[in-house]
DNA sequence: ACCCGCATTGAGAAGGTTCTCACCCAACAC
DNA sequence: GTGTTGGGTGAGAACCTTCTCAATGCGGGT
C-alpha cells in the first residue's frame, strides 16, 4: 500500500527536474524561484504527497516553533483555562505547545524540563510545582531557553519573566469587604500550612505558593484593619475538597466560631460551602463565605458565592505573549507582569447577626 | 555569559578522548561500551553541560517520542480531564504530548494535523471537530501516522482506532429512569439541531457528534417505552449556558410542558438548572432534571443533580493505551473500545405530581 | 565583440545524531 | 603456532533540510 519512508525533498526535486536547492526554495518559501520552477515543484510535491520534515528543518534553522508548558495538573480548571489562553495567543503565531504534567512533583518537573530542553523547544512556560526550588529553571535559562513563570515566582531564577496575580491586593480586598460588613472574627481555609510565625514575618514573594502569599495577605489585611489575628482561625487543609470540608467543620466547632470565612482557592471553597450547608448554617446570615477564583458553579448555587475572580485566561494570554516577545527579542532584563483580581460580591456575604 | 551554540557529541567525544561513535553509545545507552569509556564520557558530558539533541536523534531513529492531541477546547473540563488521562498513561512510557486547540473548526484541525505530521509525531489522538469530515485523518493514517479517535467516530476513517462512550445505552438508562418514575412527557435539551426526521431514521454512529447520538438514543428509548415522541419537546440550543437557558424556558412555556428534562451535556445542564431555579420551579416535585457528565457542582447544588456519569478520565487513559499499543504493534485491523456511562441518581429526579 | 548587472540555479557543506561495518586485540581452544 | 571467538572501538554513511557561494544565461550598454 503505502511505501514506508516518506518522500523527501530529493524525490520531489528529481520528479520536478530541478535541484534540491530549488525544490527547497519553492516549497520553503525562501530565496528566489521562477514561477515555472515553483509550479513544477508544487506539482511534483502534490503528486508524491510530500510533507516537509520538520525535524530536519528545525535542525538547520535552530527553531522548532514549539513551546513547552509545564503545569502540575491540566485537569484543574485553573490550569486548563490558562493553557487555553496560552494556545490562543501562540498558535496564531505559528507555535505549537508541548505539554507536560508534573503532578506537583519537583523531580518530575526537573525531568520534564530536561526533555523540553532536549527536544529543543523555543521557550517554556512553567508554573513551578515547588517555588522554592528553581535551580533547574535557572539552568534552562543559562543554556538559552527563555522561561516565563506562571502564577508563582520561583526563587533562584532571577532571569525568568513572570506573569502572576496580585494576590496580596486580592486578599486585602476580600478581607476589606468582610470588615466593612462588620466582621471581626474572620477565618481562613488554606492549603498553606507550616510555620505561620515565619510566614508572617517574611515579606518576599519569591518561593511561595499563591496560597501562602494569600495567607500572608490575610494576616496583613487584618493588621491593617486593626484586628489582631487569631491563629486558631486558620484552617489548614490539604489540596482537596474533603480536607477543606473537615477544616471548615473544625473552625465552626470552635467555642467562638468565625462569622466569616475566606477560602484561598476554589477547590477549598467548594468543600467549605458544602460543610456550611451540611451544618444547616444559613449563608450569609449565620456565616459569610468568600471563595477564590470564579467558576460556573459559584453562580448556580444558592446563595451565590462571593468570590475573588482571577483573570485566569488572561494570565495565560499574557504569559504566552511575554514568551513570544522574549523569543523574538532575545535575553534581557526580566519582566514581571502582575494582573489584578477583583472581588465579585454575590449573596454569600453579609453583615453578621 | 553563555556560549551560543550548545556543545555537541563531537565536543564531548574530543573532551573524553574517544570517537563520536563511542561517546554516542555511552550517552545513548545503546551498543557496547567499556566501563572506563562510559565514565570518561559521562564526565566530559557533565563538564561541558551536554544535552542530547533530540532533533538529530529523532531524525535518525525515526521516532520523536511525541504524541499529538487534537481537541476543540482544552479549557472544557471534559477534554481537560481526558487529556489528563492521556498524559498519565503516555508520560510514563516516555512520550510527550503536543497539544493543539482546534476551536471546533475543521479547517484549523486540518492545519493542525498537517503540522503534527510535519513535526513527525509518533501518533495522534483526536476528537474530531466535525465527525462527518474525516478525509484529513484518513490521509494521516495513509502516510503511517497512527490515529485514535476520542469520544466521537469520524466517517471516512476506517482504519482509525477509537475509544468512545456508549451513548445510546447511557441515554436509554436515563430515559428508563424517568419512565420508571412515571414520566411520560420527557423533554430534551440538546446541542444537536437539524433534521430530526433524518436523524431518527439513520442508525450509523459514524459521523455524528455525541450529542446527536444521544438525541437519537432519546428517541429510540422513548419508542422502546411505548411513548410516542413529541418533537416540540426537543429544545435545541447552541453549545453554551445562556442558549440552554432559553431553550429550557421555551419548553417550560409550552401549554403542556414536560415533567422531566434530559440534558445531553453538562454545560447545557447548568443552563437548564438555572432556568428552572429562576422560574421558581421546585425540583424534583415540579420538574425532574437529568444532566450529562459528572462535575463538582452537581453535588454542591440543592437539589443535587441526577446525572449520567461519563468515565472521562478513563476515556483518555484508554485512548492513550490504545495509541501506545498501535505504535508498538504497527498497523492492523482497527480496534474500537466503548466505555459504559452510569446513571447516578441524586435529588433532582422523582415521580411527577 | 566585450563586459556588466540581474535573476535564477545547482553543487556541496552544515547541522548532530545513530547505524553499519570493518578492525583491533586479548583470550582461549586445538 | 594457528584459528576462533567476542568485547570494544572508530571511520564514515545516512537521515533531510537550509544555507553559502559560485556558476549560468541573458539582455543591454559601450
Amino acid at each position: 500500500m503505502t511505501e514506508r519512508g516518506a518522500p523527501s525533498l530529493i524525490d520531489v526535486a528529481r520528479e520536478a527536474g530541478v535541484s534540491t536547492a530549488t525544490a527547497g526554495r519553492a516549497l520553503g518559501g525562501y530565496g528566489k524561484v521562477s514561477q515555472r520552477s515553483r509550479d513544477r515543484v508544487a506539482d511534483a510535491a502534490a503528486r508524491l504527497g510530500y510533507r516537509t520534515n520538520g525535524l530536519a528543518r528545525s535542525m538547520i534553522t535552530g527553531s522548532t516553533q514549539t513551546l513547552g508548558v509545564l503545569v502540575s495538573d491540566v485537569s484543574n480548571p485553573f490550569f486548563a483555562t490558562a493553557l487555553r489562553g496560552i494556545t490562543d495567543v501562540t498558535q496564531p503565531a505559528g507555535f505549537e505547545v508541548l505539554l507536560s504534567n508534573t503532578g506537583g512533583d519537583v523531580e518530575a518537573e526537573r525531568r520534564a524540563m530536561a526533555v523540553m530542553s532536549e527536544k529543543r523547544v523555543d521557550g517554556v512556560i512553567v508554573a513551578p510545582a515547588l517555588p522554592s526550588e528553581g535551580a533547574h529553571l535557572a539552568r534552562a535559562i543559562d543554556v538559552g531557553v527563555p522561561v516565563v513563570l506562571l502564577d508563582r515566582l520561583a526563587s533562584g531564577v532571577p532571569n525568568a519573566d513572570s506573569v502572576t496575580i496580585d494576590n496580596e491586593h486580592a486578599v486585602a480586598e476580600a478581607v476589606g469587604h468582610l470588615v466593612e460588613l462588620g466582621h471581626r472574627r474572620i477565618g481562613v481555609i488554606t492549603e498553606a500550612g507550616g510555620d505561620l510565625a515565619h510566614l508572617r514575618k517574611g515579606n518576599r514573594k519569591r518561593g511561595l505558593l499563591p496560597s501562602a502569599v494569600r495567607l500572608r495577605g490575610y494576616f496583613s489585611a487584618l493588621a491593617d484593619a486593626g484586628i489582631t489575628a487569631d491563629e486558631t482561625l486558620v484552617g489548614a487543609a490539604r489540596y482537596d475538597r474533603e480536607s477543606a470540608y473537615d477544616a471548615t467543620t473544625g473552625l465552626l466547632d470552635l467555642a467562638e466560631p468565625p462569622t466569616a470565612l475566606l477560602c484561598t482557592d476554589n477547590v477549598l471553597a467548594s468543600g467549605a460551602y458544602r460543610a456550611a450547608q451540611d451544618r444547616g448554617l444559613r449563608m450569609p446570615r449565620e456565616l459569610s463565605l468568600i471563595g477564590f477564583d470564579d467558576e460556573p458553579w459559584t453562580t448556580l448555587v444558592r446563595p451565590g458565592l462571593t468570590v475573588v475572580e482571577q483573570p485566569t485566561y488572561d494570565l495565560g494570554v499574557r504569559a504566552g505573549k511575554q514568551l513570544l516577545d522574549r523569543i523574538d527579542g532575545g535575553p534581557g532584563r526580566a519582566r514581571h507582569a502582575q494582573l489584578q483580581a477583583k472581588l465579585v460580591a454575590r449573596d454569600s456575604t453579609a453583615s453578621p447577626r
